[in-house]
DNA sequence: GGAATAACCATACGGCGGTATGGCTACGAG
DNA sequence: CTCGTAGCCATACCGCCGTATGGTTATTCC
């Protein structure tokens, strides 16, 4: 049912998300999303979370594959931000979808924590990696981690926004993908400027 | 009319926004509302354009006085990207609104136009902050102007949002204002590193 | 076996939102 | 003067949406 929510939010916006039309693309009754669902707002809520629980575990797979490889922290981050960028349609519904419940949190308080603890998680996420880069060497012992971290992910999301708003906008002879990708490398690179003492 | 849109999405979301409602809200009946709105898109549509509009002619009376002021470019983009920013009840009420619309905007297309046009006209003056900065001396020669407008638009709107969800978590020791403050601050010090030469 | 609980459905109900309709005043142009 | 147009209003209409209701079929547990 919460896919069906995804689909239809990702397809025609949050107003299309109506009981009826999940029932259908569920292929169920409307009755019987009642019965699992007291309200629309728990229906609504309950794939909101799991939207972000899916989307924080697809990011956890990924960078753990990465330090299993023995990457450096700063390619390990690079490519988990990335990941949260709109760079396919399916990250494009997802963005969608994404920003249609962060549009909503901001009147539904239970969705707002929802958004909150995302966030919290993803800079908590980035501000490890930046206290392990001290540690192994890759980042500079005075920098400052909690800044760095949501530094790096507001401008993530920033790049979010535009390359959904403008995918084909190109910048200064790059794509859109490209630009976005180069400013976070550029970014990463500036956080990270040394090398893991493990590998040197 | 416009207004009672914005005080209504500000207070109470997008939803809130209904005809009934905005006529009450502007002191109107609903039939005058019609008379000059042939639909309720077309009135929210305009509401959104004078929203914008307004913001940026009040970010464009900012750096205006800034140049008279003869401050450096730096200082005068500081100044404009921090009005962009959710830091007093206005501008929380400014930036929901700005955000409902910019949802809104994944719906429908003239939205999108809109929300495209205004950031392209907020990257455009910035890139030519970054232009007029290498002319000036405040910026080095070989510098990417378009790729820093990005990034600089991006980082804000990352930061609106965070500062929007979270006014009051504090990073680092500052609050999350300062916080805000201190990135941008830091990210154009890092684009403009010189001094305008007219004032060396 | 049978009762209770869960899965499941069709449909009715009440409310509300956008729009349509018809009418009333005022006033400026011809 | 009067006619047309703009300003303005109350209300009716219709559709849709969330929810309530009452029921039927499975399943599970004593």
């Amino acid at each position: 049912m919460a896919e069906a929510v995804h689909r239809l939010i990702a397809h025609d916006g949050l107003d299309a998300a109506t009981m009826a039309a999940v029932a259908r693309e569920a292929g169920f009754s409307v009755g019987l999303v009642q019965h699992y669902f007291k309200s629309k707002d728990e229906l609504l809520l309950f794939a909101y979370q799991r939207i972000t629980a899916s989307l924080l575990e697809r990011v956890a797979t990924i960078t753990a594959r990465g330090e299993a490889a023995g990457q450096p922290i700063r390619d390990i981050l690079l490519t988990g931000l990335k990941e949260l960028l709109p760079l396919d349609a399916a990250r494009r519904g997802e963005h969608r979808v994404s920003r249609a419940f962060q549009a909503r949190a901001m009147d539904v308080p239970a969705a707002a924590a929802v958004a909150e603890a995302t966030a919290a998680m993803i800079t908590g996420k980035i501000a490890q990696g930046v206290e392990n880069g001290k540690e192994c060497g890759e980042v500079e012992p005075g920098t400052d981690a909690a800044l760095g971290a949501v530094e790096l992910t507001a401008l993530t999301d920033g790049l979010a926004d535009r390359l959904y708003r403008e995918p084909d906008r190109s910048v200064a002879g790059r794509s859109g993908a490209e630009a976005a990708e180069a400013i976070l490398a550029d970014r990463l690179a500036a956080l990270f400027p040394g090398e893991c003492r493990h590998y040197a």
